[in-house]
DNA sequence: TCTGGGGTCCTAGGACCC
DNA sequence: TCTGGGGTCCTAGGACCC
C-alpha cells in the first residue's frame, strides 16, 4: 500500500498559520513579481479565482470580496514543508517527498487499519503544524493520488481515505474525471476527448493494445496503475539533480547591456550554489534573456547562448564568469528583455571527476578554499551576506509589494507574544 | 501598467561503431 | 540486376508533473 500525504492550498494554508484571523477569508498567493495566482484558499476558489490567473485580471473579484493577497514567502512554504514531512516520517520508515506539498509514504510492512491510519496523519500534521492535509492510502501512487483528492472533495472523510477494493475502486473511477488523473496532461485528454474517454473509468477500459500504441509507456503505466497493477516505484533515494535552472522575471523589462549582466551574475551565483549543494561539477550551461512575450507588437527575441566549461567547475567566481561571457554574447540591442535565466545542463558528480592533465592545480585548490568560505560565510549570515562585485546589489528585480514576514527563518521576524 | 518557475521522462532520428 | 545487420550514444522535442 502507499500514501500519498498533500497539503491543501498549501501556500496559502501557509500563510494562514500566522494569520489564523485569515480562516473563512479568502486568500491567494502570487507568483514571484506579483504575476499569477498561484496558490488559493477554498474561499478564493469559490469565487471563481483560477489556478494561474493573472492579478490584474482579477483586480475586480479581489476587492470586492477583500481577498487577501500574499506575494510568494518561498523561504516560510519551504520550512512548513520540512515540518510536515517531519511528522510523515513518523509514519512510515520510508517516504519520497514528491514536491514541496506532497509526499509518498510505502507503507508495506506496515499491518493497521489503514483509514484510520490515513485519518490519524492527517490530523497529526494539523496538530503540530496547523497545515490542513489529505491523505490517500490505496496499492498504487496513482490511486492514492485520487484518494487525497477524494479527502479534498468530502469532509466527512477527516483527512483520510483508504480505498482498496475493487469495487469501491471501481465506484470511485466511474465518476472521477480522467483529466485529474495523475499522469493524464492536456495534451492527451484532447486526444481521449475524441474517443470518447470522460472519466478514470473510460480509460481504464480502453484495450490494452490501445493504450500502448497512442499513449505510449506512460500512459500504459498509468493505465496499469489504475487497474490496481503497481509500476511506479518509491525514489525515496535524492538523486542529484541532472539539471539547475535559476530564472526570472523582471518587472520592468531590461535595455541595458551591464544591467542585464548584473542580472544574470545573480542567478548564476544562485545556481552555482545549489550546484555546490549537491556537489556537482557544471560542464556547461545555456544563458538566456527573453522579452515579453505579452507584448505583440514589440520585437521579440529568445536570446541565448551556450557556454562550454572547458575543465568544468563548481566555483562561483569561474561560473559566473562564464555565465557573464554567456550574457555579453547574448545581448542584442534594441530589445527590451522582460525574463532571464542560467540553466546547467551538464553536470557531473564532484567525486570521481578528475580534471585536466594541463589544469594548474595549485591554482584550483586556492579557488575552492575561496568557494568554501563563500558558502560557509552566506549559511551563518544568510544568503547574499558576501558578493561578487558583478553581482551590484545582489538584487533581483522583482516587485514582492505582499510579503508576509520570515515568520520561521529569519530572527527579527519571529512572532512575539505578550504575557499579560 | 500588470501574465511564474523548476523539474523529469520518453521517443524518434541521426551519427557513429563493428 | 544485385547493396547487411546489429548495436550504442546523443539530442531535440514533446509530454507530463508540481
Amino acid at each position: 500500500m502507499y500514501a500519498l500525504a498533500d497539503c491543501n492550498n498549501f501556500f496559502a494554508s501557509c500563510e494562514r498559520v500566522f494569520r489564523p484571523e485569515l480562516n473563512g477569508r479568502p486568500v491567494i498567493v502570487l507568483s514571484n513579481n506579483d504575476g499569477c495566482a498561484v496558490a488559493r484558499s477554498n474561499e478564493a476558489k469559490a469565487l471563481g479565482i483560477k489556478m494561474g490567473d493573472p492579478l490584474f485580471k482579477i483586480s475586480d473579484i479581489v476587492e470586492k470580496n477583500n481577498v487577501a493577497v500574499f506575494s510568494g514567502n518561498f523561504a516560510l512554504y519551504g520550512d512548513m514543508s520540512r515540518r510536515v514531512q517531519e511528522v510523515l516520517r513518523g509514519y512510515s520508515p520510508c517516504i519520497e517527498v514528491y514536491s514541496i506539498d506532497e509526499a509518498f509514504l510505502d507503507l508495506d510492512g506496515i499491518d493497521v487499519d489503514f483509514d484510520a491510519y490515513a485519518k490519524e496523519i492527517s490530523r497529526e500534521c494539523w496538530r503540530q503544524t496547523s497545515i490542513p492535509v489529505s491523505v490517500g492510502i490505496a496499492p498504487t501512487k496513482t490511486l492514492a493520488k485520487i484518494a487525497s483528492k477524494l479527502c479534498k472533495k468530502y469532509p466527512k472523510l477527516k483527512g483520510g481515505c483508504y480505498m482498496h477494493k475493487p469495487q469501491d475502486i471501481e465506484k470511485v473511477l466511474r465518476k472521477f474525471p480522467a483529466e485529474d488523473v495523475w499522469g493524464i496532461g492536456r495534451r492527451m485528454m484532447k486526444r481521449l476527448e475524441t474517443m470518447g474517454v470522460k472519466t478514470a473509468w473510460d480509460y481504464v477500459s480502453l484495450p490494452e493494445t490501445t493504450v500502448r500504441s497512442l499513449f505510449h509507456l506512460p500512459g500504459f503505466r498509468t493505465w496499469k496503475e489504475l487497474k490496481g497493477i503497481p509500476c511506479i516505484e518509491m525514489e525515496d533515494i535524492i538523486e542529484p539533480r541532472k539539471t539547475i535552472c535559476v530564472s526570472r522575471s523582471f518587472s520592468k523589462e531590461i535595455t541595458d547591456r551591464s544591467e542585464l549582466c548584473e542580472q544574470v551574475a545573480n542567478f548564476a551565483e544562485s545556481a552555482v550554489t545549489k550546484l555546490r549543494g549537491q556537489k556537482s561539477i557544471a560542464l556547461e550551461m545555456i544563458v538566456f534573456a527573453i522579452t515579453n512575450r505579452f507584448k505583440e507588437y514589440a520585437p521579440q527575441a529568445f536570446s541565448s547562448s551556450h557556454v562550454v566549461i572547458p575543465d568544468g567547475t563548481s566555483d562561483h567566481r569561474v561560473f559566473i564568469r562564464h555565465a557573464l561571457e554567456g550574457c555579453r554574447d547574448l545581448w542584442r540591442p534594441g530589445y527590451g528583455y522582460k525574463k532571464a535565466g542560467v540553466v546547467i545542463t551538464k553536470l557531473v558528480q564532484e567525486e570521481g571527476f578528475s580534471h585536466s592533465l594541463f589544469s594548474d592545480m595549485e591554482a584550483l585548490e586556492k579557488e575552492s578554499r575561496l568557494s568554501s568560505s563563500i558558502d560557509s560565510i552566506n549559511k551563518t549570515y544568510g544568503c547574499g551576506a558576501v558578493l561578487l562585485g558583478s553581482q551590484g546589489t545582489g538584487e533581483i528585480k522583482m516587485s514582492r509589494e505582499h510579503q508576509s514576514p520570515h515568520y520561521t527563518t529569519l530572527w527579527s521576524d519571529i512572532p512575539k507574544a505578550k504575557v499579560r
